[in-house]
DNA sequence: CCTACCGATCGGTAGG
DNA sequence: CCTACCGATCGGTAGG
């Protein structure tokens, strides 16, 4: 019975949308898609991080994003899969600015500081999802924690290279270079569980202060060297 | 019309229970009530933190006590008294076990190796403890919320006071003592996110690697003191 | 992108 | 300590 006046006032499957609603509005989304997109990941960041991912509705996030909850699952194919996706653009986004950021430097010093510095500075402007970064690996599903784990693997890798080569080279001191990457890791990234914008240092200055740190846990001669500016960003 | 054959297969509100279950046997209780709270406690501890405080149910909390649901409001009000409950006993036996470590000690660095000693014993024996405590913060009521604050505040005061004393002392060095606080405690408690028994190394010898980089973060001289010998129990 | 719905489960309470 | 229940909400799906 499907004649030529047929109604249809819903369309296409991917992402051009004409909804009709119940107040009988006429809801046209057009390209809104990518932006939806970036809101929901937005909101999952923050609800996750308040409630827990488990406990994270999808109604509650429906509704952050202004969209019923059926509507999700055109984003993502379930709640399973929206938390891996979410984790692991966050470290994919952390490994590739630390080998932006580490390009070319060649003394391990140097390279020491410029990780502290990146470190910090990605910790302390997206603290939420460093949060739900290192909470979450519980929620998700063998497979993806197993892969998630491996990236964090590689960017773990990276300081205990830094570190190895240092000592080797006469600059840095201990006894234990997994312990020492892990102890440093955990004092930097423990940063992100106070920092606050309107706190008693600013970010160049605590960055300073870890580098300080940092070098004092390895035992580090002569650590100021030249070029050992501090960059940063300020939060949004 | 209450009759001197009235049958009533429960009985006292208040711990003492008999009670007739579906399935028609007698359930005496008698002094259970201590063990269910131990275990309640337990239990507690372990599903907080697999699911997150939010998404524990309080069915899965009472089929891990073999209880019914409804008869988990014997031993609290509602589920966020609970949380509040397991939250400030953890923070209290924590400060507790660090005074009476403490006691006696008089020099700030015989003091802080004490400190480095307990806090690692306590975040490797308490680990789960350790990450709800670190957690579900965000899950306590503003009132709740600000009393355990204060308890962590007490025993983060500890540990500046130990280092402030060691500066003025001279024997340590450091540009700001409440960012070094802060460092020195996120450090240690890393420890607790990645230790296993089975892992490389024992408590004993991570206590002394971390005393190591704790006594060079603060730019000490000479720490190796006597009666430096480590102390420490090993996970049950 | 929506409506409408599935079976399951939630924290909490009444009453015994 | 139990049974039985309250209204609300869950993740996910069908169909358009």
């Amino acid at each position: 019975m499907v004649g030529i006046f047929q109604f249809k006032p819903y369309t296409c499957p991917s992402k051009g949308w004409v909804g009709l609603r119940t107040d009988g509005q006429l809801r046209t989304i057009g390209s809104k898609g990518e932006t939806t997109e970036r809101v929901l990941r937005e909101a999952g960041v923050r609800l996750i991080a308040r409630h827990g991912f488990e406990a994270m509705s999808l109604r509650m996030l429906a509704k952050e994003v202004g969209v019923q909850a059926g509507s999700l699952y055109n984003y993502f194919d379930n709640k399973q899969d929206f938390l891996f996706d979410l984790l692991a653009s966050i470290i994919r986004d952390l490994v590739d600015e630390l080998l932006e950021k580490l390009a070319g430097i060649e003394d391990p010093r140097d390279r020491l500081r410029a990780f502290v510095q990146e470190h910090i500075n990605f910790h302390t402007l997206r603290k939420e999802e460093v949060f739900i970064g290192n909470m979450e690996l519980r929620s998700l599903s063998p497979a993806h924690h197993r892969e998630i784990r491996s990236m964090r693997d590689d960017y773990e890798k990276v300081l205990e290279d830094i570190i190895r080569d240092g000592v080797e080279a006469g600059y840095f001191k201990c006894a234990d270079i997994g312990t020492a990457k892990l102890a440093i890791l955990a004092m930097l990234t423990g940063v992100s569980t106070w920092y606050r914008p309107s706190g008693r240092h600013t970010i160049v200055t605590l960055i300073e202060q870890y580098v300080e740190f940092t070098f004092g846990l390895l035992h580090a001669q002569d650590h100021v060297q030249e070029g050992s500016r501090v960059s940063h960003r300020e939060p949004s």
